[in-house]
DNA sequence: CGGAAAGTTGACATTCGTCAATTTGTGTGG
DNA sequence: CCACACAAATTGACGAATGTCAACTTTCCG
């Protein structure tokens, strides 16, 4: 629940009873594996996921069998909600690593959307950060090299990471496959594993294990055409 | 007032007083010429715009100087939804081609928000929509070919069109250059022409002056791996 | 008419994808 | 602790899709 409180709280201050009123949601704990489905297309779900640990991501799967991720969800952010607006999903749902996510019924977030309408607004805006999200990703895919683009995705989910606490100094822990990336940037396998040689060369990213360590922000921000702005990471009143 | 009320309407059943609350909204009407930007990046605006008539876009610009356009706007539209949320707008909004949009302040929209809870919902549900269509074109950007593409934009656009009725049977206006093309599907103004002539030559579209012809709706669907079920063209209870 | 914008085409360069092999890493049972 | 099996990462060779540059043609509009 917290990581909802902490995702909150970096866009706006909030007031005792909204933490109060957070953390009276009634939810139940799930667990997901990599690749598993947590929501099916098409379907009409009755609950949204609020990301505890791992990542989660909507994903879409082409006529002849590709497949591409759309949007990543982290800790704290809930994925469905635009499902709750439009009755009906159109794209998978899917754990990106082994996850838990805590699945909150549709009537509870009416509740606290009803209730409080400030932790409304907070809500919605979660759907308009993704959309500048989006935006940012049309974008670099549609105008970036390759490394940009996984640079790209680097500066990205560092930066929301850090947002709920969960990166330290240019460094985070990141589980993903070089096929999964991928997916998230539209590339080949094979390309994705020449372009981040050229990202290590260059001294931009190593990885440690499972950490991906972030050798020269500045340089990477430029290598990815990278304005995190959009992210608004920043609290301010709304 | 009445392309909202269109828009609106195929989300769901307008009451006579909700239609009445759209209409009581005061606005003033502004003129833009192809290229003009309506919004800038960065800034913190004070209004969100119906678009009236024509077409406007959100669109980056690339450090290198290059354009990417993420979103597009039909009459009905309201742009800047987001930066009513989040305060300050993460991309340009231009004009893709002359047209009209008729400024709401942000005043005017938190009243109607304020007001009707059922309006409320229906015009976030436009967040969500636009949530739907950028994945949906972040799937063809990273994993279909330029036709393909290409193809998807005018399905897209053509039963956006047609939702607040302004495309015939297989058929619709639209006055984009194919440098804009080019901006929209992330590909080169070269390759967009050739990719035009495969269409023509396959006989999927076709022009006609200002018109676009579909002579094979169904062909067309598949070539552009296209599914509209995204852009919720069923009204529902909501 | 005349001139500029938009569209079209050819030749060639570059990026990226595909196929296939090899190496490295990781977890499991003995 | 080792041996094995399997997943993941890496590399090379080659082909296909797309970008770039430059010319030329058509359309549009005053």
């Amino acid at each position: 629940m917290d990581m909802l409180v902490r995702a909150l709280s970096s866009r706006d201050t909030l007031s005792d009873e909204e933490i109060g009123l957070i953390r009276s949601v009634r939810f139940h704990t799930q667990r997901f594996g990599r690749g598993q489905a947590i929501m099916d297309v098409g379907s009409y779900p009755q609950a949204c996921f609020l990301v505890r640990s791992g990542l989660a991501a909507h994903e879409h799967t082409m006529l002849e069998g590709g497949r591409q991720i759309t949007s990543i969800g982290v800790p704290g952010d809930l994925m469905g909600l635009s499902a709750y607006l439009l009755k009906q999903t159109a794209t998978d749902v899917v754990a990106l690593t082994d996850c838990e996510v805590d699945a909150w019924s549709y009537e509870e977030l009416g509740r606290l959307v009803d209730t409080s309408p400030h932790l409304a607004r907070l809500i919605w805006m979660g759907l308009a950060i993704e959309g500048a999200s989006h935006r940012a990703a049309l974008a670099s895919m549609g105008r970036t090299s390759a490394t940009a683009r996984i640079g790209h995705l680097y500066c990205e989910i560092y930066l929301r990471l850090r947002q709920v606490g969960l990166a330290a100094e240019n460094r985070f822990d990141l589980d993903l496959r070089q096929e999964q990336v991928a997916d998230i940037c539209g590339l080949s396998l094979v390309h994705v594993n020449r372009s981040l040689k050229v990202l290590r060369d260059k001294r931009l990213i190593r990885r440690e294990g499972t950490s991906v360590i972030l050798e020269d922000w500045t340089a990477l921000l430029k290598e990815a055409d990278f304005d995190g702005t959009y992210l608004s990471l920043f609290s301010a009143a709304r």
